[in-house]
DNA sequence: AAAGGTTACTAAATCGTTTTAGTAAAACGT
DNA sequence: ACGTTTTACTAAAACGATTTAGTAACCTTT
């Protein structure tokens, strides 16, 4: 195995000092007052010679990776797979890489996963949190290194963030379902502190409010964060059942909410529109194309993580800045779902 | 911001030498006759100076960073974002953390990835290749550096892989197609070189000799790889419209591929299973979930993801292992798609 | 009590960069 | 023609770990 080749050897092959070759190779040849012939010289032998910078010796010298880390609560489900799919093409687009995690809404595995992620010195990290991050978060901003928050953030901490307005989001979707003539209407939500949760219950509430329909207890289901998608799917068939004839329309606070309902209305053979109205925060595939078509809240994905990146990598090229608190618009997304 | 502390620290504070510290924190204590009480002070000092070895430094000396990279050619497609959380599972479990990059089966892009990083020196590398990435792939197995292949491989290249039974899992879908009594069955496949695609097409081939059925090149219709999901669709309900009632039955080979089919035939307003039967190699939510279920020939996910890893892992902690070459059956789950 | 072995450590080299603090030689100003 | 700048470089330190090659001090053995 041909070992690899250092900046001595070039040095070498060139006759000059290693400091010389650093110099060129990072482009500071003109401002060094190294002359044009030797900068061209350095430049072609290390085209040449194949060389590559040895990324530990200049990471233990700069303290850079070009690798931005991104925790999200699991990388398959159709939201954050979306985003980070985003992520990836934009850091790619300004010479980052990215590191990925899933927190899997997990205590253990949120604590560490953000320590191993500074160890590994991240420029900058893009994380959905968890409740459970908090300490270790507070850690992160405060040794100032480049964070965004995205999907949901901590109203106490001074941190960047992209989120949608879940609130206003929420609203709207009862209120369409409230103009079509839906007047019982169920929220089915994750049992979490997480606050972009926690604004769409608020949204919510202020919906049955805004039309006059009176917040019932009974009508809100709510279920725990990362359990196995069967075992939700029974638990909502039984809450379903419970409140059988009770209800004309659902609301579902995310998609696989959404897709555990689904299920559980095809179990127990209730059928949508023609018994239930359903409307749910969050697009996905089988919402798109599957009969009959969900009407759902949707989020800017996209731009969520165009948006979370931009920040990110201004931040961390032009450390200081202000902190971003950014909240995109959701749009409505009418299709057969509700009646 | 207090500065991190390294080993010098703790030597210091313990009164002893940075080898010491090393050794002991390397858990190499015994082995290096350090006695039993310095050990233990040295451990309770990096605990108490809450300690983080610098991952450059180490890196520098041992060239190890506990990490693999993963290339997928879209993580927020089903099968890959699938894949990929079963891969961070499994491999968080193990000590490694995983960098992923989507390829986009884009030639610029595949090239550059495993040469990004490699440069970051990932411990080893899972990777679904494309037909761009071989020189590269080639110069990877050649430098003996730990790889795994994962979805397809490269016959001529002495790889670890891991895969699906593409041929036979293919030309079961055909016969269950057939045995239906389907007689005229089309295809609609990628327009690509990669090997799985070719053998799910030589599955159908013979599926079709081996019931006695006709081939013919009008009834296949193939997609080039990464277009925009809408005008695969376009694309699509050209193909059907054009081939209407001239075909009872549509095998498609993936389920993005599936996914644009349904969606056209939707457009068209031909429905399914009543004048087309459907089935499709990989699962998805939407085949899961949809109406109606749609016929998959699904494939094994988490065992492949979890394979993988483990034939990487095994192949970085005791290098010169032979080349595993992991063949997984895969498995029909019949739905309503089918007539 | 001399030779040899074991125990419990350490100094210094090393990994491959970047950066600081120079230094000869050439060019310039007066 | 002498001092000052500028040009074009270089030697050595530093980043923080691991590893090699020791070395005193103590313990055995004969």
């Amino acid at each position: 195995m041909a070992k690899k080749v250092s900046i001595k050897d070039i040095a070498a092959a060139a006759g000059v000092s290693a400091t010389t070759v650093s110099i060129v190779l990072n482009g500071r040849a003109r401002e060094m007052k190294i002359s044009e012939s030797m900068a061209l010289k350095v430049e072609k032998l290390a085209e040449k010679m194949q060389y590559r910078p040895n990324h530990f010796a200049k990471g233990l010298r700069t303290g850079k990776t070009n690798t931005i880390g991104l925790i999200v609560d699991d990388i398959s489900n159709y939201f954050f797979g979306h985003l980070a799919k985003v992520v990836e093409e934009e850091a790619d687009k300004k010479g980052y890489t990215v590191m990925f995690c899933s927190s899997e809404n997990n205590e253990g595995k949120s604590r560490n996963i953000l320590n191993m992620l500074v160890d590994k010195h991240m420029d900058g990290y893009i994380i959905a949190p968890t409740t459970f991050m908090l300490p270790e978060l507070e850690k992160l901003i405060d040794e100032k290194r480049p964070t965004v928050l995205i999907d949901r953030y901590f109203p106490d901490l001074n941190s960047n963030y992209v989120t949608v307005d879940n609130f206003n989001g929420s609203l709207e979707a009862v209120n369409h379902l409230a103009s079509k003539g839906n007047r019982k209407i169920a929220l089915v939500t994750n049992d979490t502190d997480q606050l972009q949760m926690k604004q769409r219950i608020d949204g919510y509430m202020e919906g049955l409010k805004k039309n006059g329909l009176v917040f019932e207890k009974s009508m809100v289901k709510k279920i725990p964060f990362g359990w196995p998608e069967q075992k939700q799917v029974k638990e909502l068939a039984q809450f379903f059942n419970k409140q059988k004839a009770d209800f004309d329309a659902v609301f579902f606070t995310s998609n696989n909410l959404g897709v555990a309902g689904l299920e559980a209305f095809s179990n127990l053979g209730i059928s949508v529109p023609e018994k239930v109205s359903v409307i749910c925060f969050d697009d996905n595939d089988l919402f798109r194309l599957g009969k009959p078509g969900i009407t759902v809240m949707s989020q800017p994905i996209k731009q969520m993580a165009k948006k979370a990146v931009e920040v990110l990598v201004r931040q961390i090229e032009q450390s200081g800045t202000e902190a971003s608190h950014i909240i995109l618009p959701t749009q409505i997304i009418e299709r057969e779902s509700v009646r």
